[in-house]
RNA sequence: CGGGGCGUAGCGCAGUCUGGUAGCGCACCACACUGGGGGUGUGGUGGUCGCAGGUUCAAAUCCUGCCGUCCCGACCA
């Protein structure tokens, strides 16, 4: 490709609304344009992009056995009425109508279509299993898009969807699914981990979710430094430390005045207390809107997801209002503990195992010291309530963890029956009796996958494309083009030689100056540089560089092609 | 949805308080100089000042309504 005939859009300044570092790029680099909230154009740099990534995804999921077909962005509401999400799915789901007034909605995700393919193509377990895919447009009206296309309302996904006889076939395709996901993010370039995710509702044994690490990540992740083991916070269990030092005898519960105490580190602080000696009490609604205590250490934060999944407590989490607890319990924020509590009192199982611990005292400015459980409160429940901090210990049992931040461009799960019981989707098995179908789905984030590279892979020139993504492999720079005939000569065979070995090259044949495009280039993020010009074509030779590396390498015009090709690991 | 910010040329912004010919930088076009890291100069192109209504002799500026867009948003007791 020459720059003659292509269209940079590249931009000096950043963008104003622009936050993250890979949206600022993918603007300044004119891989994209905004043309609404959470919508945009990409342009035929990016497309480039987006190209290269979904070649990797389709010859991985092909090696892996899937099948690519093409469903309908937009979908009839039937189907939808039929799994029941046309009621579940929430504001989230972009609905329409057409001509006749029939309801229509455009599709945030394909379980209905797939299903009914399922349902009327795959009659007999002999069809099984069967792993379909498809990298398509999917549309979720997102109550806030953010970060350009990390959270944009239409983006491009791979799903695949897969049919199974039983749990066992699931598992096996679910499996060959994390390898296929590992091998196209490994060929991508980058570093990412698969980590362990909550299953929700649906259940099932195993989800994962593969993410991007990047301090700009929406998700935080656990690691243990002793093992492979990797989840997502929401998800981690804590564990509790165990009280086997030597136990202090139980103090006397002593109340003592706190009155200007509004937080534990006004406690920690004013009456010089550790703060792992203290214990916070959070209220929350029930089921019933009733109250419910949550008492955590000091020092731990609430894992609302968690909290969420315990029997009696309102989904979503809904924390009580002030003027509910103070006229419930006669205190207010500040002051509150477990002790005397006619609610039901769940502590987590870290706050359980402290003696004689510091927490409010239900009375406006006071607080108690030498608390104990079982002695002061009475049928408390232990659960597992915090989010995990680094250094706890990992629940596989070895090393401590790590957390991380991460951008989640990939998730599998096992659906089970949920969508074939729902959409009769059933086939006849060896003894000849109807079966629904056990399903997997898995998904990968496309367009997200564009910027989650570059989060990971920039510098203060640019963007850094990994080899395997970039727009171009190579640029061609050559200076003084149309003044030298020996540049114009050597610029000339290099390209065709190039490009008849299927490199694909930029050739910026431009009549700018040289620190124009040296700077566009590597704002643009094309690997591999050559820079042509009279000065070193002089003494026979070109000059390389690497868009990591700080200095260009004068390389002999006839080694040029090789040293090129070495690098880009071709030919 | 709640809170806050911002809408003036493709991008970044000033002008709005205090009404009086719509500006600056980048980009773009032409010419000249320059020619190995976003160069310099001269001259240009491009705007219904987000939209609608109102006040006024006069509105980017004041008033009302609407729209768009960006950021933040349980608790951390």
């Amino acid at each position: 490709m020459r720059a003659s005939e292509f269209l940079l859009s590249t931009l000096k300044e950043t963008p104003a609304d622009a936050e993250v570092i890979s949206h600022q790029l993918m603007l300044r680099a004119g891989l994209i344009r905004r043309i609404a909230a959470g919508i945009y154009t990409w342009m035929p740099l990016g497309v480039r992009v987006l190209r290269r990534v979904e070649a990797i995804i389709r010859e991985e999921m092909n090696s892996a056995g899937g099948l690519e077909l093409s469903m309908p962005v937009v979908q009839p509401a039937e189907l939808w009425q039929e799994s029941g999400r046309w009621e579940q799915y929430g504001p989230e789901l972009a609905r329409l109508q057409d001509r006749h007034q029939r309801d229509f909605c455009l599709g945030p995700t394909h379980e209905e279509i797939i299903t009914t393919i399922g349902r009327n193509e795959i009659k007999s377990y002999k069809q099984l299993p069967i792993n379909f895919y498809q990298i398509q447009t999917k549309f979720r009206d997102e109550i806030r898009p953010r970060f350009g296309i990390m959270r944009s309302r239409e983006f491009i996904m791979k799903d695949a969807y897969s049919f199974h006889i039983d749990q066992t076939s699931l598992e096996q395709t679910y499996w060959r699914m994390h390898q296929a996901y590992t091998a196209i993010f490994t060929r991508l370039g980058l570093d990412f981990r698969p980590v362990e995710a909550d299953t929700g509702s649906i259940g099932g044994s195993h989800s994962h979710e593969f993410h991007v690490l990047a301090e700009s990540g929406e998700d935080a992740i656990a690691f243990s430094n002793g093992s492979d083991f990797a989840a997502n916070v929401e998800l981690a269990a804590a564990v509790a430390p165990s009280p086997n030092q030597s136990e202090p005898e139980p103090e006397p519960l002593t109340p003592f005045d706190t009155p200007s105490v509004k937080t534990i580190d006004d406690l920690v602080q004013q009456h010089d207390i550790a703060i792992e000696q203290t214990v916070k009490t959070l209220f929350i609604s029930g089921e019933h809107d009733e109250l419910i205590a949550l008492v955590l250490r000091g020092d731990h934060r609430l894992n609302a997801i968690k909290a969420e999944k315990l029997p009696g407590v309102a989904t979503p989490l809904k924390m009580a209002e002030e003027a509910a607890v103070n006229a419930a319990v006669g205190a207010s924020f500040g002051s509150l503990g477990p002790v005397g509590l006619s609610c039901r009192v769940i502590v987590d199982s870290s706050a359980a195992v402290i003696r004689n611990f510091v927490c409010g005292a239900n009375k406006q400015g006071a607080h108690y010291r030498g608390a104990n459980w079982d002695r002061d409160v009475d049928g408390h429940e232990v659960a597992d309530l915090r989010e995990v901090v680094a250094g706890d210990p990992s629940p596989c049992g070895s090393g401590t963890l790590e957390i991380r931040r991460g951008i989640e461009v990939g998730h599998i799960f096992q659906l089970g029956t949920k969508y074939s019981e729902a959409m009769q989707a059933s086939v006849l098995d060896e003894q000849g009796k109807s079966v629904p179908m056990a399903m997997g789905c898995y998904g990968i984030g496309v367009t997200r996958i564009v910027a989650a590279a570059i989060e990971q892979n920039h510098d203060d020139r640019g963007i850094i494309w990994p080899h395997s993504m970039a727009p171009f492999q190579v640029a061609l720079v050559p200076l003084g083009l149309e003044k030298s005939t020996d540049v114009a000569h050597a610029t000339e065979n290099l390209y065709t030689q190039l490009t008849d070995m299927g490199v694909e090259v930029f050739l910026d044949d431009r009549k700018e100056r040289p620190g124009v495009k040296f700077a566009e280039m590597e704002l643009i993020g094309i690997p591999v540089r050559v820079t042509l010009g009279d000065r070193s074509l002089a003494e026979g030779a070109v000059e390389i560089q690497g868009r990591r590396e700080a200095d260009a390498t004068k390389i002999p015009l006839a080694d040029a092609l090789q040293n090129i090709t070495q690098r880009l690991g071709v030919g």
